[in-house]
DNA sequence: TGCACTGAAAGTGTATACACTTTTGGCAAA
DNA sequence: TTTGCCAAAAGTGTATACACTTTCAGTGCA
């Protein structure tokens, strides 16, 4: 029932997530057929689920807007993400086996890569899915969505408010937790996400304001 | 930017999850637009918006179907509320205060009405209810909104298959977690929390199969 | 200069049109 | 009776049309 519209959501996802649209940034309708070469239609349908995924406002009568998150919600979804990261640890280490921390040590192995590679974006994406991915190793789905979700909602402020250095720190605390988890620690795997999403969040800071970017121009590297 | 088309989520919400409208039952987007009076593109925004609720599913070229949540969803779900409510419940406890306590207990209280009442969907309602109040009361919006679709998803499945005496179960166990976190006892709370999703997802079976409504007498009572 | 007003331009919100796909019903052949 | 096939009907997917709202530039007036 949609695959085009699919296409149009990934688009400004990867860009918004990747920030080469600027929160605040006005998504005009017309502007964005155009460069995806469909009607309004496709577009309104993309944006809608976009919207539902709070990475832009739509706000009625005015147009989408790119979303820009308070630093109140992000401490929510941090809290969240807590809640959430804390118990998925706890129950990983009990249902983990060498080829799940095989995987782990794979992407904790790519995070660093990307850190070398001084790739901005492509580096907040891995310390990203390294969540998602014990979320997948655990076989929950739903869970693993979830905090696609959650993680792409403030990728926007990761992005923009984390520092080489914290992502560095970020990638360390990762390889830290598969130690423990290897170790089949519970205690100390749990003790240790929980303290690594509290530095993320404490790492956040949210005083800087920035330029809008021109559509046309961002959404050009497709 | 959008009004009428909430109207119309909203209407569907409750006939799905009122159980008015069985799952499996096709939803055709002309028949449904012109229940409501307006066009099927308003009607196809507000199943676009069900379907990423996984209220209903959607089949390319084929149409919109009420979703038929498996048992092997179910139990994800139910895992992760336990590994969200289980930690909601700990940090409830430690920010609880007194007025919040007679929120709850004015909630439970509502729980019992309903139950005397024999109102199936209601109580299932409030049953539910109950989760995404303490959410609130804890002053987390993403987390309340978050709980919001983890129970309205399996409110399917859960008024299905929970007999009134579970739910009678589940309602003294709502006054028990009251009591716990009235003493701001968090090791009691939290393992009594547990214990509940543990009961409700235990006391769903999934053997059974219904029939299908007629769409427009499903809607009719709007 | 500064401010309120106005009308055109741009943009959103909803309905409709149309192409294409799936479903359905019937008819013919086995 | 059953099976296979074809045409009509129904339904979805996308584009377009049009009404209404917001935005903005320009004009007249204080």
């Amino acid at each position: 029932m949609e695959s085009s519209t699919h296409a149009i959501v990934e688009s400004l996802t990867r860009a918004i997530v990747e920030h080469r649209l600027q929160p605040g940034t006005k998504l005009a309708e017309q502007k964005l057929a155009d460069h995806f070469g469909v009607s309004r239609t496709l577009v309104r349908q993309a944006l809608f689920q976009l919207a539902q995924n709070r990475l832009v406002t739509l706000e009625p009568a005015r147009g989408a807007f790119v979303a820009t998150p308070s630093a109140d919600e992000a401490r929510q979804v941090f809290a969240v993400r807590r809640m959430l990261e804390t118990e998925m640890t706890r129950a990983f280490v009990r249902t983990s086996t060498p080829a799940k921390i095989k995987v782990l040590r794979a992407h904790v192995a790519s995070e660093a890569a990307a850190l070398r590679a001084q790739d901005a974006s492509g580096r907040t994406e891995l310390l990203g899915d390294f969540h998602v991915r014990m979320a997948e190793l655990m076989g929950n789905d739903v869970l693993a969505q979830l905090l696609r979700d959650l993680i792409s909602r403030c990728a926007l402020i990761t992005l923009m408010y984390q520092s080489a250095s914290e992502a560095a720190h970020s990638h360390e605390e990762h390889a830290e937790i598969v130690k423990a988890l290897a170790a089949r620690d519970e205690a100390l795997a749990v003790a240790l996400m929980h303290a690594h999403l509290e530095h993320v969040e404490a790492s956040l800071t949210f005083d800087r304001a920035q330029p809008v970017n021109e559509l046309s121009l961002a959404l050009s590297p497709l």
